[in-house]
DNA sequence: GAAAATTATGAATTGGATTCACCTTCGCGC
DNA sequence: GCGCGAAGGTGAATCCAATTCATAATTTTC
């Protein structure tokens, strides 16, 4: 048995018309055709699928059955080839987004959540867990952006600058550290550091300070979450370094101070990262212009 | 645009396969044919549905929502075939049943009760409110039984005997007809006559006495449900003729008489009236053996 | 009962899908 | 980095199946 979208679509016109002859105009075919391809469905499916006693031909049980199918599919088709068609133009797609740096919720969300009322037809998700091999889970199409602080000449991908900011140090204001006014490799020495749990090619402290000074901090240790790096570092079990962005919640505690890194100043750039043909998209380009703004406008309240 | 089946079943093959040699193995047709489809498939929606920078070639965004849509239309599509199948083999069909007498729904639904339990795949079903014209709607297939005593010779039309009956006289026992032992038309001259809502060539009071010999009630009223009218006659607001069947719960009590319409003997056969063709079929070859058996069955209780 | 409407049929045609043979590209191992 | 094998793409030829055209066989309607 080999149906074929040819033989719903035909079915149900010929219902909708009563008929072959009115069928085959809202199908712009021939009444011929028409009923060459229900003689040639009747043999497929081994039963008549219409009554011809009476004139104008009627379904039958089988025909009812296989009715009711048609109009399950059929309007589920049509509405695929409508997203298809709302993707050429450009309302509609997908933005499926990897985050390389953990802290990035906090601004993303806010982001996101302007982004999402004006596209309302695109597909938004943040995927965590693939911070490893983002870039090429990009070209594979898993993901359709990448927020990275990392940019890498890669082929076929495009790296939109967002905007700057300056990993910044925390720690408690108990901290001996407290009474430097920055903050320098060889201070780390004592510490117990904590960090988001990835790579030390994907934590700025190192990147840009600890790796080529070769300084190893007194203890490293992984946490999950910001607001749980913010509590331990609060009662002094560790030093912190994050984003300027994130530290503002805590620049007014008493219980925590921030101080730049330093000897130099160091200041970082945060990237989204998307395929070359998307970055001219509509939504896409419209999310990297809310991506540079809104965030500077955020770390100003 | 223009997506067939085609289209859908080669790209959930080419996705669980992982590639178009694999995919083209499993759909008994060559790679260049798939990759020729596919070429084709995409110039229709006007996208890449897949990504080709990888080797082994994997589903674009757009491609993904398109094989989501291939992955609730297809299964439904196999069900529509197996059911045909199934429908060839006689396992399963449909069984909407047309009644003309009202007071079958007595017999029929437990005869129904067994039927259901012996043909599960059976779509069962009772249509009332097409008792005038419900032997053009078994032509139609619009139900494919008819609950009917009143056989007419019909082309296409076989009618299957099911049990006899008698139509039978009910009072109250306060009525003076109490006294008679058998009931004749002529009784009827100052009566209230309760029947059925349908016409009088479906009421067997008319049809086998009172029409013949002209005689006119002192009054007719129409009600729908048995209950109701076993209930008026009980309260001596007119009396009725009913199938025995139906009366043989009023028998043992003492408020009704029971009487048999004279002065012949007078008896009715009820018929199941189907498509000839459907006749022979195995699950309804089984329901017109309920039909004659249980009924019966039922009165001796 | 004739006219109109509806479906069926068969041969011819067309057009799209498949095949075949070959090319290109990519991945992987040495 | 070189070469081989696997995977996918291309183009022309072929084939098959769906459509068309013309016409017949119905049924319905007035």
């Amino acid at each position: 048995m080999y149906l074929e979208l040819r033989h719903f679509r035909a079915l149900r016109a010929i219902q909708q018309a009563g008929g072959l002859a009115r069928a085959a105009e809202i199908l712009n075919t021939t009444q011929s055709a028409l009923s060459h391809q229900v003689a040639g469905l009747e043999d497929q499916v081994g039963m008549e699928l219409f009554v011809r006693r009476s004139k104008p031909m009627r379904l039958s049980a089988a025909g009812t059955r296989m009715l009711r199918v048609a109009e399950r599919i059929l309007p589920e088709i049509a509405a695929l080839e409508e997203e298809f068609r709302a993707l050429q133009s450009g309302k509609t797609g997908r933005l499926h987004i990897a985050i390389q740096c953990h802290a990035c919720f906090d601004w993303l969300f806010p982001v996101l959540e302007m982004f999402r009322h004006a596209w309302p037809e695109v597909d938004v998700d943040i995927r965590a867990g693939l911070a490893f091999d983002s870039f090429p889970a990009l070209l594979r199409e898993e993901v359709d952006l990448v927020i990275s602080s990392n940019p890498e000449p890669l082929p076929g991908i495009t790296f939109n600058p967002l905007f700057d900011y300056a990993p910044t140090f925390v720690a408690s204001s108990k901290n001996p550290l407290a009474a430097k006014a920055v903050i320098e490799a060889e201070d780390f020495r004592d510490q117990v550091l904590i960090t988001y749990p990835v790579g030390r090619d994907k934590l700025d402290v190192f990147t840009e300070l600890l790796t080529e000074a070769r300084v190893e901090p007194r203890a490293q240790r992984a946490v999950e979450l910001t607001a749980v790096i913010l509590m331990l570092v609060g009662s002094d079990r560790g030093v912190a370094v994050l984003p300027d962005w994130v530290i503002r919640d805590v620049k007014s505690n008493a219980d925590y101070v921030t101080r730049p890194l330093g000897p130099g100043v160091i200041s970082k750039r945060l990237y989204a990262a998307t395929r070359e043909e998307d970055a001219a998209r509509p939504f896409m380009a419209h999310f990297l212009r809310l991506g540079r703004s809104e965030p500077v406008k955020l770390q100003r309240d």
